[in-house]
DNA sequence: GCTCTCAGTTGAACGCGTTCAAAATTCAGC
DNA sequence: GCTGAATTTTGAACGCGTTCAACTGAGAGC
């Protein structure tokens, strides 16, 4: 029953530092040459240490993809968390939350590819359904479970519980869209944004406005 | 413009002999060990030739996945031809032609985790948008427009042009659904297809009889 | 201070996908 | 048959992800 995690190593103040450099290192060189070009030597090297070290904390290579998401949640909590503040409908808060994401996620555009396949592969630890990416993805539903508590709506209890994972799996798809986008600086997403939360926002305030309690069926 | 196949190779009767001769063996060790346990040096080793020789027909590992959804749909069309004459009506027909996959795909289950996954990277010739998926994707969405010509049902002109590229992703994402279908057998994903197939009946008789013309927002 | 332990680090080695220059084979035209 | 070009085949080599046995070094307990 003790479900602790053997993420790796790191047990010490000097581990953490070599982690977090090798992280950086490597987020550094995916952005310039994308995630295929990028080797694990050139990363290790970049980083003034030994490929074996680079290893040590890191499983695989694929696990970088990993460390990524998680970085790149942080960074998305704590853009967001602030901005939220000043919006109060819940269109505006969603609208805030999913710029956000793309803004953060589009210096790496040219990898995101690759994270995208090795997202899909089922057996993947990057299979965001896995029980790899479990962390990151409670840690996302609940920026969402706050985007929906905003003191403007009133959202009926059971509703309320299904919506972060609902927009949890919005943005899976509004990424994945992203990911194919080729207009330039994505203007297509950001549109696509734009429209879809204009939708999602009329149809959670009908589906709370109204007597449809038995909306389970979908 | 002249818009020739660059495939590769096979110019003579012995080099499609060779060729030929290289996929069997392929797909024998894929059924066996799954795709990332097969080893390039295992299929040359086996198929008595040497390994660039393999490389000489299949520009990469991932050119023999190709193939296989090449020789896939052959076996596909092979089987399903004879087996509609006896059918007759619409919702017979597709039920035939998705069992028949699911029946023709079972054997290579274990490695199918790395067909999605190839197969779902935008930058893959194995995506199946992609251009160099063109002609399988066409001969695929032509086996769909044999299902539709059925004497016994109605249907308007412009459905029935629409229908096989509609029918060509539904049948994408039953496989998809195959894929992570951990029960014996795979009797789920038949379930599902008797299901879906009974509701898209329904549904294409349904848009067939009315004046419903004006369903091009889907 | 000494030793024991263990996180951290190293570099050599392995297996695999892929490439390529060169050798072998095939075959059309004479 | 002979010859030359095109096709096919070979085997060695390269680059990369990954593994691992051995080394280093810092600190806890004495």
């Amino acid at each position: 029953m003790a479900g602790m995690r053997k993420k790796k190593a790191a047990k010490t103040q000097k581990g953490d530092q070599t982690k977090a450099l090798i992280l950086e290192t490597a987020l550094e060189i995916f952005r310039e040459r994308g995630y295929e070009e990028t080797t694990m030597r050139a990363i290790a090297e970049k980083a003034g240490l030994s490929l074996g070290n680079a290893y040590y904390y890191f499983h695989s290579k694929e696990y970088l993809i990993q460390a990524f998401y998680q970085r790149l949640h942080d960074e998305h909590l704590a853009a967001a968390l602030p901005a939220l503040e000043k919006k109060e409908s819940l269109k505006a808060r969603l609208l805030t939350v999913m710029r956000l994401r793309i803004d953060l996620m589009n210096p790496y555009h040219q990898f995101a590819g690759v994270l995208f396949k090795t997202a899909a592969h089922p057996e993947s630890p990057l299979n965001p359904f896995s029980d790899e990416s479990d962390p990151v993805r409670q840690q996302s539903m609940e920026l969402f479970a706050k985007v929906v508590e905003t003191t403007k709506a009133r959202i009926p209890k059971d509703l309320k519980a299904e919506l972060p994972y609902l927009l949890w799996v919005y943005q899976m798809g509004i990424v994945l869209f992203w990911i194919h986008d080729p207009s330039p600086q994505h203007r297509r997403t950001y549109r696509l944004i734009d429209h879809t939360v204009d939708l999602l926002d009329k149809l959670i305030h009908l589906a709370s406005n109204s007597f449809m309690r038995p909306l389970r069926k979908q």
